[in-house]
RNA sequence: GCCCGCGUGGUGGAAUGGUAGACACAGGAGACUUAAAAUCUCCAGGCCGGAUAGGCCGUGCCGGUUCGAGUCCGGCCGCGGGUACCA
């Protein structure tokens, strides 16, 4: 056999996998169904290294199912609609579309040659047609339904650009274009109501037994649910209460202003006739919309000169603030502030020289809070000064809850459940996306199109003339033949609603249309029944909150409406989340100090070749906007798939983030070429056998089997690489005879054969195996062989290892500790003490405390 | 700011609470070769030591639980992800 040719071996494999049509996946009742599923790239153009890596991870589980007997859906798609294509098209002419479906054909291009076992023949885009028409299908059941409503809310204001801006357009308060300050401005937009799900999306989690607790845990807080006392402060001047909410109301006694949201009615009710409060309200519509530029802006508060009673004492007087850190999404709008026992809150009243009232103490200090809040532990007692009993000792929860209870009973207030989330606006004013299916009518209002006419469809151009995209604002907007259309309900002129649907939307319903990806129905029922759930879910950690929870909503959404079945309530099994690939970053600035981002392939020894310096960034997740990706096509391109898929897999636990260097592709070539080269050397080999020899490697080869086997279930890709590194070396050395050595070279080839298919394929061929290893059965480990007779014990002194024994695996405590004293190094480290206690751990340890 | 992770040799990393550093990369020494490449063999956490004798130190930092902690708990520091319009 010549030498390892990846590119002639590869092409000739996945020719025969086709031929053969292993991957096309049917519904069959003869074998357990698995669908596996990674999350679906969005074509940017070009793979990277993160595509591989959570592409070959999933690969290596589908093509394990499929030796262990299962019916395997392994599909792949495009997450299409998004801003990138609109920003290509902004930067240098052309069309979204044509650029999207440029971008898909490339990809596309470079992924086949990794491989994989996908069944292509689902693939589809988000942007096709006959995709997002069944979404606005679904839209539209969804609305009948009563889940998709509208509001108002604020979104990112471009004032010079007169646009809406995405938060990653942002940058330090600034529009990304025009360098404007950005405002917060308020739009109706269109809702799904997540927030009716809060419950159930949080009690459900409890059942994701097979997804990682972080994961859980995020979406739990992001859900957020907390009990809390709701009810209003009686204003001095006979005007409309103010209702707050608050979750520590245990806290009211250290209560020093009311504060409302810049947002409240009653904010705005004052502007009317205040100048002041008018410019105050304006101040605060500075800034990006985020949560974290909200809370990290500086505390800005105005009083309005209103007054309030306190609910435990009619007497005490309590000043109304407006404040810009009070959100008006969040509860009521209103809250109470009790600076001695919260940080914000006391930083606000030291600024604005508000009194500090002391409602809780540590139990062995009464010093008054100074300059640090004093948050009262929730399962601590420590010493609460409150309106029942005066002085108390009490934990925060049962504070919270005394308090809770006293102002039901009283009247003035009532325990109520809140949650963070908030429902999911799905509204984006820009082109590249779903149209949002519904009409504007003079005389009907907000009218559902009609499902017959179906799909809206984007338009290309206008009236022959390419739509323009080096305008700022949306398109849509200025396109009159496709804005002005007839109201479906009376048939007057009316116009087509221009926003488009969130990206997040496409990507809420993907996995269940690969069921059925071509029918004329969002879903079809037997598919969805017969191939749901997603068994396994594979992504990065990147999506822990949104995406796999709106996921979560659409599928209880689907499932309301009839597409999906009970069944897919939780649409994913199990998840595991890969982490990224990360990438250090090159800067330079622009004459006007904005960043410019530079290839790694652009710079060498931290400068471009015109010799200019760049700023270094630490790693990060590797992303086409930062520029800090690597093309693994030249990996692939050097050295073939294999070498690509067994690289990106050794090293790095797949759940942990890698930083990505250029060396060590080529050692793993080595490794595969020195596998090719021993498999054809033990095919051709006539050593006779020997029965020690013989033993001791099939030993090995079921160990490894064993470790291989266990590696791949647990997503322990590494350490079953690792194994297969150890167990070639075995056989390399290996004095058996022949016909052990191709036992266990042809075990060899199949335990590699979810990683590196195509070789695999070609040493079974050379082995004399039959038909495809990817169809031979997974080998099974022989539990009797993984037993060995005598374990290595280590003798501990004090914990500090002394020695260790050799001794029978099953020898009993009283002996193993008789040989474990006697050892000289033992006697040496015990220095003529008598040991205190010995603990020996069967198979494991030995140690002698003195 | 808040929520969630992560931190181990020169490097990637291994280690159900039980011998820290498996496996590999880069490196060093050697064999083969006229030579190189390729291949093969051996070495390798740090410090003391001639040592493959023995000893001390060592898993970001400080403390705790335990016979025993990289692993569990508390508090810090650093880095990363998310933060609702990047996908």
């Amino acid at each position: 056999m010549s030498r390892y040719s990846a590119a002639e071996i590869e092409k000739k494999w996945q020719e025969a996998w086709d031929k053969a049509g292993i991957f096309r996946a049917q519904r069959s009742k003869d074998k357990p169904k698995y669908y596996v599923l990674e999350m679906f790239p969005y074509p940017s153009g070009r793979i990277h290294m993160g595509h591989v890596r959570n592409y070959t991870m999933g690969d290596v589980i589908a093509r394990y199912k499929l030796s262990t007997g299962h019916n395997v859906l392994h599909p792949m798609g495009w997450d299409a609609f998004g801003m990138p294509a609109e920003n290509a098209a902004m930067a240098s002419g052309g069309h979204p579309k044509d650029w999207t479906y440029g971008n898909i054909a490339d990809m596309r291009g470079q992924m086949k040659p990794l491989g994989l076992s996908i069944d292509w023949s689902r693939e589809f885009a988000t942007c096709d047609v006959e995709y997002y028409g069944q979404q606005q299908a679904l839209f539209l059941d969804f609305l009948d339904k009563g889940l998709v409503y509208r509001k108002n809310a604020v979104v990112n204001w471009d004032p010079v650009d007169m646009t809406v801006l995405a938060n990653e357009q942002v940058i330090d308060g600034k529009g990304w274009r025009s360098g404007a300050e950005v405002e917060r401005r308020e739009l109706t937009q269109w809702f799904f109501k997540i927030s009716d799900f809060s419950e159930e999306l949080l009690e459900a989690l409890e059942t994701l037994d097979d997804w990682p607790a972080k994961v859980r845990l995020m979406q739990e807080n992001w859900i957020g649910k907390s009990r809390g006392l709701q009810f209003s402060f009686e204003r001095t001047d006979g005007g409309a209460p103010i209702e707050v909410y608050t979750t520590r109301p245990d806290t009211l006694l250290g209560a020093s202003f009311v504060g409302i949201s810049p947002d409240h009615p009653l904010a705005k009710e004052l502007a009317d006739g205040n100048a002041d409060v008018a410019a105050f309200r304006a101040e605060c519509t500075k800034g990006g919309t985020t949560e974290e530029a909200l809370e990290k802006a500086e505390k800005l508060g105005l009083d309005t000169g209103i007054k309030v009673r306190h609910p435990l004492n009619p007497e005490w007087e309590l000043p109304v603030w407006i404040a810009n850190f009070i959100l008006m999404d969040y509860g009521t709008g209103a809250i109470f502030a009790c600076p001695a026992h919260d940080q914000r809150d006391l930083d606000f009243c030291r600024k604005y020289d508000l009194p500090v009232n002391d409602t809780f103490f540590a139990e062995s200090d009464d010093t008054p809070v100074a300059n640090e809040a004093f948050v009262p532990p929730k399962t601590e007692k420590v010493r609460w000064v409150n309106h029942f009993t005066g002085i108390d000792l009490a934990t925060g929860q049962e504070a919270i809850d005394a308090t809770i209870e006293f102002a039901e009973k009283a009247g003035w207030g009532q325990g109520v459940t809140q949650f963070r989330l908030r429902d999911w606006g799905l509204s984006r004013q820009r082109y590249w996306g779903c149209p949002i299916p519904v009409v504007h009518c003079d005389a009907c209002g907000v009218v559902p199109e009609k499902k017959e006419n179906l799909p809206v469809e984007l338009p290309y151009d206008e009236d022959g003339t390419p739509i323009d995209f080096s305008i700022p604002g949306n398109p849509l907007d200025r396109h009159p033949s496709w804005r002005n259309c007839t109201c479906p309900k009376c048939g007057a002129d009316a116009q087509r609603e221009t926003d488009t649907m969130d990206t997040f939307v496409d990507s809420s319903w993907y996995f269940a249309r690969f069921t059925a990806p071509r029918a004329q129905t969002p879903t079809v029922a037997e598919d969805a029944e017969y191939w749901m759930n997603v068994d396994q879910y594979i992504g990065g950690i990147e999506h822990a909150i949104l995406h796999l929870l709106y996921s979560r909503f659409f599928a209880r959404a689907m499932q309301i409406c009839g597409h999906l079945p009970k069944k897919a309530i939780e649409p994913f099994d199990a998840l595991f989340t890969q982490g990224m690939v990360t990438h250090e970053i090159y800067q330079t600035r622009d004459g006007k100090g904005r960043p410019v981002y530079h290839l790694p392939e652009e710079v060498t020894d931290g400068k471009l070749a015109d010799g200019t310096e760049v700023e270094i960034i630490p790693s990060a997740k590797m992303s086409k906007s930062k520029k800090n990706v690597v093309d693994p096509v030249n990996i692939i391109d050097a050295f073939g798939a294999d070498t690509a898929r067994w690289f990106v897999l050794s090293d790095s636990p797949p759940e942990r983030d890698v930083e990505w260097t250029a060396a060590g592709a080529e050692a793993t070539f080595k490794h595969l070429s020195r596998v090719h080269r021993l498999v054809s050397e033990i095919a051709s080999d006539g050593t006779p056998a020997n029965e020690a020899e013989d033993q001791a490697l099939l030993r090995e080869m079921h160990k490894a089997i064993h470790d291989v086997t266990g590696g791949v279930e647990s997503f322990g890709f590494n350490a079953a690489i690792a194994k297969l590194y150890a167990f070639t070396n075995t056989l390399a050395k290996s004095k058996a005879g022949a016909e052990a050595k191709r036992e266990a070279a042809t075990v060899l080839a199949q335990l590699m054969s979810p990683m590196t298919p195509h070789l695999s394929e070609e040493l079974w061929a050379t082995l004399g195996g039959e038909g495809l290893v990817a169809q031979s059965a997974w080998p099974k480990a022989d539990e009797a062989m993984l037993v060995e007779d005598t374990v290595t014990l280590p003798i501990q002194v004090n914990g500090k290892r002394r020695a260790e024994i050799s001794v029978p695996k099953d020898m009993d405590k009283a002996e193993v500790e008789k040989i474990a004293l006697t050892q000289d190094a033992v006697q040496r480290a015990m220095e003529g003490a008598t040991p205190k206690k010995v603990i020996v751990v069967p198979g494991r340890i030995v140690n002698v405390v003195i």
